[in-house]
Order: C-alpha cells, then sequence, then structure tokens
DNA sequence: GGGCGCGCTTGACGTGCGTCAAAGCCTCCG
DNA sequence: CGGAGGCTTTGACGCACGTCAAGCGCGCCC
C-alpha cells in the first residue's frame, strides 16, 4: 500500500484509483457524503477541485489572501509560516498527505499565513462555503468538521504548554511525524524528513545547530538512523518516553 | 460598569438583568437565536443552563471527563490546566468573563485538562449535542461555532510560533489581558491579576522568579503601576510594541 | 493578637542553548 | 568536470533565564 504510485493528475469527480489514498484523509467522510466514486452524482463539482502539482517552494496561499477554502494535502508536503514585522518567518506546522490545512482562516476570514510546498505537491481544494452548507444538511459533516478544527486546536494547545528541553522537542517532533505517517498507512518508522533542518529549528523554537547537535546526539546513542533525509527511528520507545510530555495520549 | 455585582444565582431562562453582560458574551449570538429574554419561548431549556457560584480553586470539569457541554465564563475567571505523566502542572490558558472555555474538547470527545476557578466565578453550560443540532437549522449559529474554535486555534498558533524573551512574553501577556477586558467593555488599562505569579509563569513557561523580576523591571520603567493584584498598564502602545510579534494584528 | 504559612521579591550562581565561526558535503549549473 | 553556493556539522564562547536561597509582607486561623 505504501508503495503505491500517486497517479499524476486525475480527473476530478472520477474513480482514479485515488481513492486508496482517500481512504486516509481527514476529509474523506465529507467526499464520501457527496458520493465521490459514483461519477454521475458527482455534486463534488463546486465542492471539491484538485490542485497542483506545485514545485517546492510555491505558495499554495499567502498571508492575508481571502479564505475561501481549505486545502487537504493530497501528495508531498507543505509547511504552513508567518512573517513577522521584522520579516522573520515563523514556520507554525507542518502537513502531510491526508491532512487538511488552512483552518485557521475562518475566523479572521484571511488566511494567517503562508502555505508553501516543500516539495512536489497536489492538494484538494474544499470550498468553504459549499462545505459549509453540506455542513447543515448532514450533522455528520458538521460535527466532522468540528472535531477537525478542535483537534488542531488540542494539538497547538500541548505544545504551548511547557518549556521544553532540545531533547524533549526533537524526540516528540520525531515520534508525532512517524505517528502522523503511520495514520495515512505509511510506514512510522522509516520516512522522509523533507523540510530543512532550520525549518525543523524554526518550527520547534531552536537554533538549526541544537537540532543538528541534537540529531547527531540521537544517532550517536543508537536512537536513529540517517541517511542524506530518510530517517529511521530504530528506538522508537525510547523517542517516545523523551518526548511524552509533548504528545498525545 | 465594571462595579455592578453579579445577581447570586438568576432563574435560567429568565431576564435577570444578565443580558447586559450577555451582549458582550462569545455565545450572545447562540443565545439570542433562541431567543433569551423571552422568557415563554424559552427553548434555552435543555440548551443552556446556569452554573455556579465556583469558589477559588474548585474544578468545573477534569482532566477525562466525558465531554458534554462548553462553558461560557459568566463571572470571575478561569485557568486550564494539564498534569502530564510527572505530575506537574501545565496551565494551557486563562478565561475571562464572556469567553468560551472546553472547545478543545471535542475532538477527543473528553475534556483533555482540568478548568479550576481562580476566583469565584459562574458560568452558562451549553449542552454540545443542544448546540449541534441548533447550528444545523441555523447557519449563522454553525458558522459561529467555526469561527469560535477557529480563532482559538490562530491564538494558540501564535503562541508556539517563535521563541520569545521573557520580556516579549509578559509585555505580550499583560497587554491581551487587557484587550480582552477591553472587547467586553471594561477598562483595558486597568484590571486585576486573578492568577498568582507562578501561574503566569507556568502559563508563560517562565520561571515565578522570572515574572517577578520582569514586572519589578517594567515597574521601574514607568510602563506599569501595580498595587496589590491590580495592574495599570501606564505605557499600553510601549508595551504593545515590546510584545508584538505575539499579539493579534 | 500573635504566630504560622504562603506568595512575592530580590540576590547570587549555574547551565542549556543561542551566536559566531570555520570546515565538510551535496547540488546545481556552467 | 570543476567551481560556487547552500545546507549541515562541529567547536568555542556568552548570555538569558532557571535554580537555589534568604528575607519580607500579608492573610488566616488558632
Amino acid at each position: 500500500m505504501s508503495g503505491g504510485p500517486m497517479n499524476g493528475r486525475p480527473a476530478p469527480g472520477a474513480d482514479d484509483g485515488a481513492t486508496d489514498f482517500c481512504r486516509s484523509c481527514a476529509l474523506s467522510s465529507v467526499c464520501a457524503m457527496v458520493g465521490y466514486g459514483k461519477p454521475e452524482l458527482s455534486p463534488l463539482h463546486g465542492l471539491m477541485e484538485h490542485l497542483g502539482p506545485y514545485r517546492a517552494g510555491e505558495a499554495v496561499f499567502r498571508q492575508g489572501d481571502p479564505f475561501e477554502a481549505v486545502y487537504a494535502v493530497r501528495a508531498g508536503t507543505v509547511k504552513t509560516r508567518q512573517l513577522d514585522n521584522h520579516g522573520r518567518e515563523h514556520v507554525l506546522g507542518f502537513f502531510l498527505p491526508g491532512e487538511v490545512v488552512g483552518l485557521d482562516a475562518i475566523y479572521p476570514d484571511r488566511f494567517p499565513c503562508d502555505a508553501v510546498a516543500l516539495d512536489d505537491a497536489q492538494f484538494c481544494r474544499f470550498s468553504f462555503p459549499a462545505m459549509s452548507a453540506l455542513a447543515t444538511r448532514q450533522p455528520a459533516v458538521q460535527l466532522h468538521l468540528f472535531r477537525l478544527i478542535s483537534r488542531q486546536l488540542g494539538t497547538a494547545a500541548r505544545l504551548v504548554a511547557g518549556d521544553h528541553s532540545a531533547d524533549e522537542r526533537m524526540a516528540a517532533f520525531l515520534v508525532d511525524l512517524g505517528e502522523r505517517y503511520a495514520v495515512r498507512g505509511l510506514p512510522g518508522t522509516h520516512y522522509q524528513l523533507s523540510m530543512s533542518r532550520s525549518e525543523i529549528a524554526n518550527y520547534l523554537s531552536l537554533a538549526a545547530e541544537t537540532v543538528s547537535r541534537t540529531l547527531s546526539r540521537f544517532r550517536a546513542k543508537g536512537l536513529i538512523r540517517i541517511e542524506g533525509r530518510v530517517l529511521h527511528l530504530r528506538e522508537p520507545q525510547e523517542l517516545r518516553e523523551l518526548g511524552q510530555n509533548l504528545l498525545a495520549a
């Protein structure tokens, strides 16, 4: 399953083999609700459309853009980032295939951050008005959306709470990424870090040098193995304990 | 206005004079929608009920409790906190009158944290199933709820992003509190800190000593004045600049 | 009223991580 | 194939903030 290549650019609404992938998407229930895979129905038209591919570095949306839709990652990886009034970048998060970007834009009605592809990436764009309308007719969809936003809120809160050492942060980051891949059916102990060290550092509020040192220390202890940008978690359990205060129960 | 005592324990659904206060509540539109203030309708029954008063230190809900309702602060102040697996407390947030606690419980369907009164406090408890049902019938309520959760998400994200000095954090904290009071129609430059120094410290990921020192320094610079637990912002603009990277635009 | 305890403040000291600097490695492009 | 520039690693050093400790003020309760 993990080896299945993503089809280049499937026709929207068609049963294109990507439904395999879609099963693990956070918005799959929305697509299912409107009859995805049954092209003859296809009320998906106007609700969802495919976007991309984007190249590494390209922006899907930008800070200040009016909010009209949320984006499910279909393939590749994205980061969200804000630029502060000194022009410094702050990485808010990384999003893997199956995850949803843009939920923090609902309130201000504008995107509070850029979303930038870290590698070749594709998206499913869900019109928010259309999805809201669907949600009023389908309580299950409404609840699903409530839960989706609430979940990100819980995650964010956990990260805010407490000052944590570089080791804790780094271990939690690696385990968290692994678990998020695992949820989508990919190997959770063997994955590609598509973000640079300094992006990781920025996200974790550390210096890039500290990230590098910490990884070296983890490697020396036999906790991980690194080959280029591919990461092996050799002692996931031990890493999990290191980062336990930052991780979900 | 700030001096007006809150009625002890008004009858649910009755127009009890608290409607004045209610105008500034984040869930006022929900109450308005079901005809609050028109006792003869009162479908509020089953949707909302009054809770309290609670004494300082009492818990409104606890980590692990099943999620059934969200709570709007009616009077007083609450903190939310988690206990990690070493038994250490992590303060997640403080909630003022008019603000809503418990939105992060929707996803896990359990409260991820305790909510503890910091002083005498009262609440409006909104049954979540009832509110969801209302939301499917009233798209405006649905949107309002989406926005409410999304707003907290944006706030949390801003706090996560970046490592900030004690001065930045502290200044942002004070200004933020002031602005939140101001939104509810209370003086934003002259308010009571109902939380202890160590609770502030915990929330900001600082040591209590650092909070104390930072406040002393602010006082020495003439930025604030402190009388007991009452705080005056004497140079709100300067404080705002100090903490600008942590504050909303 | 008097003593006890807790919260707050202030000082002295230690340390984790940021900063600066230099060197190795990979990629891309001429 | 070779050079340049960016990413990564590693070392040396300094600083902001945590930790430890002592003293103070206030409220609470006996």
